[in-house]
DNA sequence: CTGCGAATGAAAAAGCTTCTCATTATTACC
DNA sequence: GGTAATAATGAGAAGCTTTTTCATTCGCAG
């Protein structure tokens, strides 16, 4: 069961809280704005309020269990934090995204920010492109 | 002067885009919300109104004058396009950004893009961290 | 100089997100 | 298992950034 992981977070294992564990692993978009996962949770039949949606998103990025990213047009979007780290890359004719990881990239971000005499924390980068599929429309 | 550049996208050559474009080229910082631009434009005595600092500056991002960057916090800042193209780092403490420019990445994304696919639009690399300064504080 | 259409300012409105606070649920302890 | 302390929740209000509305003003071609 998921509850272990909220255990390990340190947060309460609340219904709520696994609800939205469970909207976060089980629907077909791995990318759901807050308004996604209430909206999810209403056809569900669950009456959880908006506050805690966000709240509860809130607590899970602080746990690590999902990533926050800022999407363009102003709102974020929650990402289930399964296996290791990764960017993305968005196809800007039909929205759909690859996910990819690549080491000599990771490695020279770990470098640049040393030379400029900061410590990562965090880093994220987005690239857009149209896909093989939009290419041939 | 700067008027040409007006011209050039097509604006009417008005006292607020006038001034909006000269806070940006005069100002320390390169990268500025709408809300730094308006307090600004207060502090040089000018009568102008927020909400026009919104649209001048989506006039002008859409003219290709400046870029938009959505930058942790909710808000966005713009950055007046001179020069060529480049990455952030931004400080988490103290919102200090820096820039860069790395060619093994530039590089790489490129591959990346074409291995799965994608013919490259535009790519955004930000980082997060702390600069030296904070580090010590 | 004059007039039409575009630009502006002020305030209201529209998102998205967070906060407040009374109510409810969870967990530790008996 | 039951119960008290404590944290979580829901609903609505509030906060912020950004956009829209609309009457007024301004820029520019003629």
């Amino acid at each position: 069961m998921e509850s272990s992981e909220l255990r390990k977070a340190g947060l309460k294992v609340t219904l709520p809280r696994m609800k939205i564990l469970d909207i976060l692993e089980n629907t077909g978009s791995r990318h759901q704005s807050a308004e996604d996962v209430y909206k999810a949770l209403l056809d569900t039949g669950e009456d959880i309020g908006l506050a805690t949606v966000y709240r509860v998103l809130t607590q899970f990025e602080a746990a690590g269990l999902v990533t926050r990213h800022h999407f363009e047009g102003g709102h974020s979007v929650f990402e289930l934090n399964e296996g290791s780290h990764h960017d993305h890359i968005v196809c800007v004719k039909c929205g759909k995204v690859d996910e990819f990881i690549d080491e000599t990239i990771e490695k020279r971000q770990q470098d640049i920010a040393k030379g400029l005499g900061y410590e990562l924390t965090d880093h994220c980068l987005y690239m857009y492109g149209i896909c093989k599929k939009c290419q041939t429309l």
